[in-house]
DNA sequence: GGCGCGTATTGACGCCGATCAATCCGGAGG
DNA sequence: CCTCCGGATTGATCGGCGTCAATACGCGCC
């Protein structure tokens, strides 16, 4: 445990610092800390924050498991999932760089399970050395509760796409999200009011199968939706992880259930 | 606004008592409070609780709204849900009495709208007046942020549901699920071990089409269900909304998906 | 450069759940 | 008591997705 009486204190007032202020730009996702800038100033603060890396394909987390660490991608990238005693599993997030990994707050066992999907680090706190930062920086509470609530109308929206969207729309609906939060560096010039109207490239960290076991589908339809979408003009695919949308109003139409999704 | 230095603040004491000591005996739902006890007590905080009364149908929040309020069901039930534009419609949970309705903390949209199953009393307080009470009583923070994290584990645990069980395991899941959060006042003996082993009773305070509705399916699919599930044995159907659960483990194991769930 | 494995794609087929349609049931109201 | 009406049930049919199977691709490794 931290107590506030001896030297740690200013090793704390930079750990809360940061995670109050790093993210004043980044609306959509609260609490993520440990930019590249700031990685070195938290890398020292070994005990409250630990760094952890994972080859692609470890666990971080186990799905039961007690979880009482709050964790934030800072560069890879992290599925989480749950599974049944079959082995069907369901991806119920991904999670990239900047985003954080919530659950088991009160020694709860883990939700879902993480793992890298790539080689990946996460920036990781117990809820237990969290504890008088709480205390001592309450905003820091509204913060925690708020992602909690995020993270609730991000799986509402999810539970819609899986239990009544059909499949070409579950993959549109999955192609403007990946869009929306991964952002490329080029074709950004269009996409800065919100919705994405132009041509826009985006990179997917994942496989067929991970995207199939996330909307609910097998992988061969994923893959001929990815064979359709191309056919009809909506995207290109110049390798199966790269996705060029050509046309996100039709994808827009299609996941929001306009359409009647061409047969 | 309300504020600490005027004669309200006793009645904020109550309140706050309230939601800091009522659930003690309820490990499944945090932070309820109203309840009939205490309903008094609260119904004189006019201003920051209000309760509300709807007609069965009656819309409490749309979805998208600014929804500024913290809910609890006193009485009735609620179903909150989400719609396509073609009128497709998912209902991401029900809430009955004792549970929450959280969502759009920041001014942000309701993720989901809230529907009256039946005449229902909610319970209900703005954010905004929740504000003071946070900074008294800190510990309500915690109280909210598990609240949340809660919502965030069963949504996923609806995800896996909703994504990759057969329609069978559904519906097995979901009378489990109903049986777990109704416990009816008869046939409650063998069932205080957590699991239910023996027989169990269940009143379903919604149609057909919202149980299709939640488990993404249609209504006849689901009727067809518990015809067979009927057929089989695995329960009884003295009402189409009373259900007895005669084999409460095969549907345990349909739920979890170990048995390939009987043609 | 070529081998080998994991991933992706494409093909063929069958089943199950969605869909359309008809009937049944139970409670409210006249 | 009968009618009416919304919900529930059952029936018949169809098509899309899951399933099994084969092939293609791409990358690392030797």
């Amino acid at each position: 445990m931290l107590d506030f009486e001896d030297g740690n204190r200013a090793r704390f007032e930079i750990a809360v610092e940061t995670l109050l202020t790093h993210c004043g730009g980044c609306p959509a996702h609260l609490l993520a800390f440990c930019s590249d800038a700031e990685a070195e100033a938290l890398a020292s603060l070994d005990r409250a924050v630990r760094q952890v890396t994972l080859r692609k394909g470890q666990v971080a987390v186990e799905e039961g498991a007690p979880n009482a660490a709050f964790r934030t991608v800072i560069s890879g990238g992290l599925r989480l999932y749950k599974a049944l005693r079959d082995g069907r599993r369901l991806i119920t997030a991904f999670r990239f760089p900047g985003e954080a990994v919530i659950g088991g707050v009160n020694g709860e066992p883990a939700p879902a399970a993480a793992q890298a999907l790539a080689p990946t680090v996460l920036c990781q706190l117990d809820y237990q050395e969290l504890a008088p930062l709480r205390t001592a920086y309450p905003q820091l509470n509204g913060r925690l509760e708020a992602l909690a609530t995020r993270r609730s109308a991000d799986h509402q929206a999810h539970m819609l796409t899986l239990g009544r969207k059909s499949p070409p729309e579950k993959l549109a609906t999955f192609l403007l999200e990946m869009e929306r939060r991964m952002r490329m560096p080029f074709h950004k010039e269009g996409c800065e009011t919100r919705a994405c109207d132009s041509e826009a490239t985006v990179q997917l960290p994942m496989t067929r199968q991970d995207i199939a076991d996330y909307l609910g589908l097998e992988t061969e339809t994923t893959s001929r939706l990815f064979s359709r979408f191309k056919d009809d003009g909506m995207i290109e695919l110049p390798r199966p992880s790269l996705v060029v949308l050509k046309d996100p109003k039709a994808l827009a139409s299609l996941s929001a259930g306009c359409a009647p999704a061409a047969p």
